[in-house]
DNA sequence: GGCGAAGTTGACGTGCACGTAAGCTAAGAC
DNA sequence: GTCTTAGCTTACGTGCACGTCAACTTCGCC
């Protein structure tokens, strides 16, 4: 998959991909001098702009990205990004409830200035 | 509340509420030239902890808040604000399903790791 | 009445995640 | 054969959210 294929289907600039390469997030190969993104470096990038979007640095990402990238680690290691894994997951599951408040906080509030809305309406009619 | 205090309950510097108030994010009254932070700002402070952790831009917490402080609005200005807060729920909502998914999928990723390191474990018995 | 602690206002610095412009190359299209 | 198109590297610039330091006031305390 070609530099612009990608950028169409995750709908990110050249730049951010290269810049994934040089944090090393991503390892295209080369053919030539041109760049061929893998399966590989789609399930990496999927992976990485949803671990933006939940507000992990691209460092925290790199790291959480062996968890699902195993082959040559050694025990050792692996015993540490499980670790990280599930230090990982607690994060997101907090997080998951702060949603679920802040959700049900702005439905409230939301409710309710609907309410004065409709008093507007009310008036006028 | 002096800023001291505001600092640790919420675990902020007096830098960041310096910036908030010159954003105009907080309001904190003034004692001679000392800083004294309300209820409101208080309230206003969780929520923009809260915007910040789902990755809303200051400017963005901003205008949301306005939701949340209605008075002096005119009717024109609340149906806009009311907008914006439908829109930033259906930002959230989708945030959560995202969520859920990226729970799930880390979930299997750190069974399938820790049946991989059980294995080891096993071989070494 | 000096002094340390806490607060204040600038103003410049910093880390992150890219944006952007310059100058080069390689591949097709005509 | 040259000319656009796409991609490349290098390097400086940018926006955001503060950090950090300097140079004040203000207040309670001994």
């Amino acid at each position: 998959m070609t530099i612009r294929e990608m950028c169409e289907t995750f709908d990110v600039t050249p730049r951010t991909l290269r810049f994934y390469e040089s944090k090393e997030l991503l390892f295209p190969v080369r053919e030539g001098q041109k760049r061929l993104f893998t399966r590989r470096d789609r399930a990496r990038l999927k992976l990485i702009l949803r671990g933006k979007r939940f507000g992990f640095s691209l460092e925290e990402i790199r790291q959480l990205l062996e968890l699902y990238d195993i082959g040559d680690q050694q025990e050792t290691q692996l015993r540490e990004t499980l670790k990280a894994g599930q230090a990982h997951l607690r994060d997101l599951q907090n997080q998951r409830d702060e949603l679920d408040e802040a959700i049900s906080d702005l439905n409230d509030q939301i409710a309710l200035v609907n309410n004065l809305i409709a008093g507007f309406d009310k008036k006028r009619a």
